[in-house]
DNA sequence: ATACTAAAATTTTTT
DNA sequence: ATTTTAGTAT
């Protein structure tokens, strides 16, 4: 079999299509569930093997930096099978050891050339590179070995310098604010004084104020913040015309994934590279292409500045005006190969409702499947037993349900305590996606700090994460002394810690303790050359005393710090297995971009809980979308907003074609807001929005599938179930045995019932419509 | 310099 | 309700 059969069998004749592209640009519109990332994949594959495309002229972007892993392996996996095919051998009967020996060839010669990964990654390891060519409009300089801010970091230096430095009140402007209204200047690439022209009153005055001064501290740290990584690139693109031609010659074929989440940097980004900076146009493709793969219903990233807009202008901006452009520069997936039919329906019908949208739907290939059930619940914890019920249901009816199965989605990540409250009582096991990173734990940032304090002794936020922790007794009023004399002459901390003139300046011991960490520091420093990273952290977490005072608290939490530590030293690890010539500077890039979706591996056997952002690109056999209430989802800050209401819906969109088989939607008619009580909650206006005859309303009688027969877990005592409880009642349970009914909550029908058994030291919570409950005479 | 206590803020989504 | 921040006592 050739390389075109290989590549281009078992696709549809749109993707096909998409995947034979060659040159010139290419918008693929892809419908949730198309094979988009098939496409991409394949025409990868396909532009290296086929059209015999140098691994080293190609550029793929993706969203997360999972994805790009995931495509370089399928890629892998693509040209491994053609390479035995090609000796005459098929791949999967080949030994271990000849497996591994086409793989590794496959690496050395294709996918280790690849740059493909997120912008930001993408960026940064451009930036490796070119950084020191480049400066900013006030004359000021980075290193190589800048350190990346996180929005943490990002969110407090903004606080400091709001506070600190120019006394602002924190009641008129809110640092968030404030940090959320900097980075939309910077994305529309505007300095502090472009702006402050523009919006020459006190608020705009103030923003251009603290917006410059970040800009001082960031320089003064050696660090960029996650929109300098993007825009960096583009104004050394825009002001040093033989940097761009280099990458521009380099990157031939330019593939961009999700391309309706792109914000205007990026799109210059791709612009530049695509196009050397000429009209697009007058452009010469020969050799050179753009292809871009996204939907416009699945954009919900404005808030970060994604423009779905861009894509829709795709044509026009890469395009060329001839009248049969459109069918030479677009292809449609609409074909879904996901969903059951009422699932899509019910998206398609959905999503209808919003005005700006270009009009697409998806062709189902599966039949209808069973209905979309709604449920009401009473508050936030009655929707997680429902949940829990027919999580045990679904399993009991479908041996072929893991847990793996099934994805709780919900808007904000404050619901998922709720749910795991109950989940943990349930006995499922259960993972959340988000909310806390790994490398957002205290411990872990610690670490990193002082990793980057290493490469970097001018980051100074690092320096002050670390200076004093654990305890060396280098307390505040210390600091605020060498931050003074760092002032004066225009040093960074370090430089003023390094230096002899700090020493005599302080009292002895604290001296002292400064001598001490100074050394330390530099005594790590000089292993930077000769040691791996995971050495060199083992080495900081032993030599500094910050295992040992974690070892001494010997806490749960302690411990629990010093096994994320450990991990961290793991992660160490394998980045250095998994790349060529790994470096620590490589190692604290990775982890300031990783994405908690990241670390998502294929573990055990467990339900996963998310954001419904962090659900993009997945799919489940059995979703549940929780919090579906006016206020909540769609959240209250879209409600006046028209624009921002149809990204709620397009949210709610991409949630429900996540589901494969089964999909649920729940909602509260009361939930637990900053601790009190929020009510009465109405159902949210996107449920109205479903065609209502793929909908089956579940009341709750029946908790069971209402399109099937009952299911009888009492074992024809059900009438038993049903029985009415009073408090005092004695009562058998086939695990706990024989108990008395202490406690009632919440009304019939949906009643709890807190049971003392007399094999078990605590009461009970039982759900008696789902547990066999005989009730025993006295 | 650090440990403890009271108040005040938090919740939209994230590379 | 929980978690972060500011203030005070040791």
């Amino acid at each position: 079999m050739d390389t075109e059969t290989l590549l281009l069998s078992g696709l549809n004749p749109a993707q096909c299509r998409a995947v034979q592209h060659f040159c010139g640009p290419l918008l693929v519109v892809a419908g949730a569930g198309s094979g988009k990332t098939r496409a991409l994949t394949y025409r990868l594959a396909y532009l290296l093997e086929h059209y015999r495309v140098d691994p080293e002229h190609l550029l793929a972007v993706t969203f997360t930096n999972k994805a790009a892993k995931e495509i370089k392996t399928r890629i892998e996996d693509l040209l491994v099978h053609r390479l035995a095919k090609q000796q005459g051998h098929e791949f999967t009967q080949l030994s271990g050891a000849e497996q591994n020996q086409l793989r590794s060839q496959v690496y050395q010669q294709v996918t280790r050339h690849l740059w493909m990964g997120t912008f930001h990654s993408l960026c940064s390891r451009l930036l490796r590179y070119e950084i020191e060519k480049y400066q900013d409009e006030q004359g000021r300089r980075w290193t190589k070995n800048f350190t990346i801010l996180d929005e943490g970091d990002a969110q407090t230096l903004i606080k400091e310098i709001m506070q600190n430095d120019m006394n602002l009140d924190e009641k008129r402007f809110e640092p968030r604010q404030v940090r959320y209204t900097i980075s939309r200047i910077k994305n529309q690439g505007k300095s502090p004084s472009h702006y402050e022209r523009e919006e020459s009153n006190y608020r705009g005055r103030v923003i251009a104020e603290v917006y410059s001064r970040y800009q001082q501290e960031l320089a003064k740290n050696n660090s960029l913040d996650f929109d300098d990584l993007l825009l960096v690139p583009v104004r050394l693109f825009q002001q040093n015309e033989q940097i761009l031609a280099y990458w521009h010659q380099k990157f031939r074929h330019i593939a961009v994934d999700e391309y309706q989440d792109t914000n205007h940097t990026q799109y210059e980004l791709i612009r530049l590279l695509a196009t050397n900076g000429h009209h697009p146009q007058d452009m010469a493709w020969e050799n050179r292409s753009i292809f871009v793969v996204g939907d416009a219903d699945q954009s919900i990233y404005r808030f970060r500045g994604a423009d779905f807009t861009i894509l829709l202008n795709f044509q026009n901006d890469f395009g060329d005006r001839l009248p049969d452009a459109d069918t030479r520069t677009m292809v449609k997936l609409e074909q879904n190969y996901r969903s059951v039919a009422n699932i899509l329906e019910a998206a398609n019908h959905l999503i209808r409702h919003n005005q700006e949208r270009i009009d697409k739907v998806l062709r189902p290939s599966h039949g209808s499947g069973e209905k979309i059930i709604t449920f009401t619940a009473n508050d936030e914890r009655d929707e997680a037993d429902y949940i829990l019920r027919q999580l045990r249901y679904l399993r009991q009816q479908n041996p072929h349900y893991s847990w793996q199965s099934f994805a709780i989605l919900y808007r904000t990540n404050a619901q998922s305590r709720a749910l795991e409250e109950v989940l943990v009582r349930g006995d499922i096991p259960y993972h959340v996606v988000g909310g806390l990173r790994f490398y957002d734990r205290k411990e872990i940032k610690d670490a990193l700090a002082y990793l980057r304090l290493l490469v970097n002794p001018t980051d100074n936020i690092s320096l002050l994460r670390v200076i004093n922790t654990p305890k060396r007794g280098i307390g505040k009023s210390t600091l605020e002394q060498i931050a003074q004399m760092a002032e004066a002459d225009g040093r960074s901390l370090w430089q003023v810690l390094a230096g002899t003139d700090a020493l005599t300046q302080l009292k002895g011991k604290t001296a002292q303790s400064i001598q001490t960490f100074v050394s330390l520091i530099e005594h790590w420093q000089r292993q930077l050359d000769t040691k791996t990273a995971p050495e060199i952290i083992q080495g900081i977490l032993t030599e500094s005393g910050y295992r040992r005072e974690l070892e001494l608290a010997g806490t749960d939490e302690a411990a629990e710090r010093l096994q994320n530590l450990q991990e961290l030293v793991n992660a160490a690890i394998q980045y250095g297995e998994e790349n060529d010539d790994p470096s620590l500077l490589g190692f604290l890039s990775n982890a300031s971009l990783a994405s908690d979706l990241d670390q998502l591996e294929e573990g055990p056997d467990k339900i996963t809980l998310m954001t419904l952002h962090a659900s993009k690109g997945l799919e489940f056999p059995v979703v549940f979308l929780v919090g579906l209430e006016q206020g909540l989802f769609p959240n209250f800050r879209s409600l006046n907003d028209p624009v921002a209401l149809e990204e709620e819906r397009r949210l709610c969109y991409v949630g429900i074609t996540r589901a494969k088989e089964r999909l649920f939607l729940t909602h509260a008619t009361s939930r637990r807001l900053y601790g009190n009580r929020r009510e009465p909650a109405m159902a949210s206006m996107f449920l109205q929005e479903l065609p209502p005859h793929v909908v089956q309303v579940d009341r709750g009688q029946t908790w069971v599938n209402p399109t099937k027969t009952p299911p009888n877990p009492a074992g024809g005592q059900r009438s038993a179930a049903r029985q009415r409880w009073q408090v005092g009642d004695r009562c058998f349970h086939r695990k706990f045995g024989v108990g008395q009914i202490t406690h009632i909550f919440g009304k019939e029908p949906r009643v709890h019932l807190g049971i003392r058994f007399e094999s078990y030291p605590t009461p009970k919570m039982i759900d008696p419509r789902l547990v066999e409950l005989t009730p025993l005479e006295d």
